[in-house]
DNA sequence: ATAAACACTGTACCTAAGTACAGAGTCAAG
DNA sequence: CTTGACTCTGTACTTAGGTACAGTGTTTAT
């Protein structure tokens, strides 16, 4: 498996080089092996973990909570109900932001359709389309 | 239509108020009619834009993405087919959230089922379900 | 075997999005 | 008609999430 230097990452990742170094001082990611020199070596998984990072935050997710998801996992210290019970907490967050989403898009798609009318439309229509749904 | 203070408007959106002088100020609200003492004075709608924008806010648009989306309407001074590209484009912007919410949900869901499971899961199950999808 | 390109740590700086006063004026309930 | 709760403007501070050096050591291509 071929490693990288975190040079090769932040190209891959499409991130800051500093970003990097910053999201293992968060905890974010897990801390790659050294070289002798200090130089620190990454795998394919490491990109796995910057664009996991890097999409979550795009969806609103703080890098608190994504740190949050990244350790979701069953072993020895955590029970497995209390997995499944985080587990469930974040897809009933994910299915709220999901729902939302839909509903701007429902409003969005009203805008674009009101769009083959005539004059003006009113002050805010995406406003007054959310409005005329929920 | 009852009118609401600065105060009130705060507390039926559950805001602080220094955040609507602030959305105010950066031209994310419309400058509400004031009294004679120069005291704000809401009206419902401005109740619907504060909640537009905490809304949004969970769904990782920033301040100057909500604004392209409150300011998206058919006048004299747009014209309708930009008004439609603008609109489609956030429409494709809302469908890709959407589609990674629905990844990251069904990795979720993978990892419930696999809490029923025996012994601890891998490093990281989230990562490693996200792969095993795209 | 040496220069250019990288990487390391540590600390400082930056932007977005608020949040918190200070000092002064306004409202409303008793 | 006053007093406690609001509100006003303006400016300063805060937090999250990076980003940018400075000074020093390491690789690597020639």
């Amino acid at each position: 498996m071929k490693v990288l230097t975190i040079g090769q990452l932040a190209k891959k990742a499409q991130v800051n080089i500093e970003t990097i170094r910053y999201y293992e001082r968060r905890g974010l990611i897990p801390e790659p092996p050294r070289r002798d020199s200090g130089y620190r070596q990454y795998s394919a998984e490491h990109v796995a973990y910057i664009q996991f990072i890097q999409r979550a935050k795009t969806l609103g997710f703080s890098l608190k909570e994504i740190s949050e998801l990244l350790s979701l996992r069953v072993n020895p210290r955590t029970t497995c109900g209390d997995v499944k019970q985080r587990a469930e907490a974040k897809i009933a967050d994910m299915e709220e932001k999901i729902q939302i989403l839909e509903s701007f898009k429902a409003a969005l798609q009203r805008l674009v359709t009101a769009c083959r009318g005539r004059g003006p439309t009113s002050e805010c229509p995406i406003l007054e389309a959310m409005n005329s749904q929920d």
